[in-house]
DNA sequence: ACAATTACCTGTATGC
DNA sequence: TGCATACAGGTAATTG
């Protein structure tokens, strides 16, 4: 699912493809989520000059000439297309999956596409999560040390924690449980129970693996699953997440697999039995 | 302020 | 073959 490495690759490509272009026509068609509405949506990015191409944590943003920002969340299974089109949309031909297509100057579409429709797209002047969001582990003054120590301050499980957005940006299974793997800290440690130098540890893979899956433009779990602007598949590769009953790259013993929290809405995570040990009493 | 739980959504996989 | 059920999880909203 796209993290932070998923969202930077598709970032920098529309970053090519999209920077100086103008909106000509604007369509969008399933009101949840699309914000503020449909209409609004279609109104404000209409004639509108694309500015930059910005993220954070994996939201992925573009100022606009007017002020506002077209925001895009991939959520669990969106896709940013830029394919070359017509210089009219022709939303009766899209596929059903189509939720959004935005008309340039040059003769291309950018389409938004969402099978499990968890992702977002819309138009807002101000960004709230520039706020809220934690810090940027790619950031060139991200704090590891601030990080370890407010990680620290928490009671929940540490994978839990990882996940939490306004603790560190741009997280998600994949990444979360790639950390934990690399410093050999067990998912349902709790966080208050981890040592200042084995959270520090945690926090300094992130940086190190972020970097490398975004130079594998990004994980593609399976067919069907991640892909880039130009829809090529991801080929970063984790030592964890989806590698259930395989042998651990390190040690052999096969990769286990568990669930966080209540059944329905219960959390995967994914460990090594033998490297990340859990060394505490339940 | 924090932690835990639930709802949202549908293609794919699995079971009978 | 067909139908029913389980599963996937980022985020917002809700509850304690």
């Amino acid at each position: 699912m796209p993290e932070l490495p998923e969202a930077e690759t598709v970032r920098r490509q529309l970053e090519q493809q999209l920077v100086g272009r103008k909106i000509i026509q604007s369509w969008a068609r399933l009101p949840r989520i699309t914000f503020p509405n449909i209409e609004t949506f279609a109104r404000e990015t209409q004639n509108q000059t694309i500015i930059a191409a910005k993220r954070r944590g994996k939201q992925i943003y573009f100022p606009l000439s007017n002020g506002q920002n077209l925001l895009i969340h991939l959520g669990m299974t969106g896709q940013v297309r830029v394919i070359p089109g017509e210089a009219v949309l022709l939303p009766d031909s899209f596929h059903k999956h189509i939720h959004a297509a935005l008309a340039l100057d040059n003769s291309t579409q950018l389409i938004f596409t969402d099978p499990r429709t968890f992702g977002k797209i819309g138009v807002s002047v101000e960004l709230p999560f520039l706020q809220t969001m934690g810090p940027e582990p790619l950031d060139e003054d991200f704090d590891a040390h601030a990080l370890a120590q407010k990680l620290a301050g928490r009671a929940t499980k540490i994978k839990n924690a990882l996940l939490d957005q306004k603790l560190v940006a741009g997280l998600g299974n994949i990444y979360a449980d790639e950390v934990l793997w690399l410093a050999r800290v067990h998912p349902e440690t709790h966080a208050n129970n981890i040592s200042t130098r084995k959270m520090r540890e945690i926090v300094g893979h992130m940086k190190p693996v972020l970097e490398r899956a975004i130079a594998a433009r990004g994980a593609t779990l399976q067919d069907g699953g991640y892909q880039d602007v130009f829809g090529q598949y991801g080929e970063y590769h984790p030592h964890a997440y989806g590698n259930t009953g395989k042998p651990c790259e390190r040690c052999g013993a096969p990769i286990q697999r568990g669930v966080l929290g209540a059944g329905k809405s219960g959390r995967s995570f994914h460990f090594c039995p033998k490297c990340q040990k859990r060394k505490e009493a339940k």
